[in-house]
DNA sequence: ACAAAAATGATAGTTGTACTATTATTTTTT
DNA sequence: AAAAAATAATAGTACAACTATCATTTTTGT
């Protein structure tokens, strides 16, 4: 029943992995909480050698960059995002009830299953729901998709297209509306807290929650 | 019928106003072209300063910083999306035919109607498209949305919300779709470039296009 | 248990970004 | 033509984003 996790890691994300160490442990896991404190802009390795007694040389030894630290944050969180995404519906039938399963697990803190190298799952949550599309935004996108290094968020969404196609063989977009349903599941919550005029999401409970909204958009499309 | 569209900047966007002198112009008409070109991590007043034979200190005494700057382009680029969809629909009376057209104009290329200091339309789509989310996904997005920055960005969503409301005064959440729509039609595109496999429309014209998806999509949602 | 190898710490230095300040010069306004 | 405003030229600061070197500590293989 324990449903082993280990992620292959592409050895191109980090110099050295860093789960290997302690000090690696303690990068990402005092980095992770940093870079949620402080924003990805405001976050430098600097600061982080600072928290965790070391110099900034040896986070390098680690991570080429920042920026390659954030992916491996999202990398781990879209690895965790599609185990519980596998686990949750492995034992349903249904895949009407499958995508609303999955919609579920997009939309709720990430359960506590699986190793996340020392990482707080809920911490991994905020950081890809506010800096995810800044690493896919910037000019070196097709250099790092020629890594490889975008293969975990292309599987999550791939597996969930599949699941529209099973629901829907005759759906035209399937892939589309599954990188709308991951994108938005990250953006409503952000806009909810942030720019609420963008969502019909009111703090004063009216009883509409962002599951409710994906449900409607994806059940709709695939009807 | 030549209707003017003069958008009154807030005044906290720009520190002096780009389009009351020949530098000012020249910032803003060179720096979205620089922006374009290295996007905004690698873009620097610096290098502008080079491109338009001034200094750093001159282009500071414009905007306070390069987010500002990105600001200035975005909220233009909103100002005219929304200039767009009113002129588009005002004679239309069918709700779903104004729809129709609001997705026709978020994924086309931007109307030549009114004027945009100089500034290169389809530039401005580009670095819509690109960097948007930068300006809001960032730790001082309260302070900014204090300012009322993000007025224009939340008029066009309202504006397009409404449109659905009219269509299906039932539909529970035309905002949120609202928001949806908009950040889609930037992002699908970008994937269509960058991650391909994120979407459905792999470049050997296969049919698809991605405002059929859209259509599809806010109107599967407003049934 | 010991030598070799690897990782880390301490330190320093480079380049570039993101600004701010000062003063002289040019342009615009009245 | 004088006063005011904008710009150019120049300089400088703080800090980010690295790279390099070497001594010390820790780990690993035998």
């Amino acid at each position: 029943m324990n449903l082993q996790f280990s992620i292959q890691p592409n050895e191109k994300l980090a110099l050295r992995n860093p789960e290997s160490t302690e000090l690696g442990r303690k990068i990402v896991r005092e980095g992770l909480l940093l870079m949620m404190e402080l924003g990805y802009e405001h976050f430098t390795f600097k600061k982080l050698a600072e928290i965790t007694q070391t110099t900034e040389a040896s986070i390098y030894r680690y991570f080429e960059n920042k920026h390659r630290l954030l992916l491996y944050f999202l990398t781990w969180y879209w690895n965790l995002l599609e185990f519980a995404v596998l686990t949750s519906i492995q034992n349903i039938a249904d895949p009407t009830q499958k995508i609303g399963k999955v919609i579920d697990i997009l939309t709720s803190p990430l359960p506590d299953v699986g190793e996340a190298a020392g990482m707080s799952k809920s911490a991994l949550q905020s950081v890809a729901i506010a800096e995810s599309s800044k690493v896919y935004l910037v000019k070196e996108v097709d250099d790092i998709n020629r890594e490889r290094l975008f293969k975990p968020y292309k599987d999550l969404c791939a597996r969930i297209a599949a699941l529209f196609t099973e629901l829907n063989p005759a759906y035209p977009y399937p892939r589309s509306l599954a990188s709308t349903l991951v994108e938005m599941s990250q953006f409503q919550p952000y806009f909810k807290e942030h720019l609420p005029a963008l969502t019909d999401f009111a703090e004063p409970k009216d009883g509409k929650r962002i599951a409710d909204y994906l449900n409607h958009l994806v059940f709709s499309s695939l009807k």
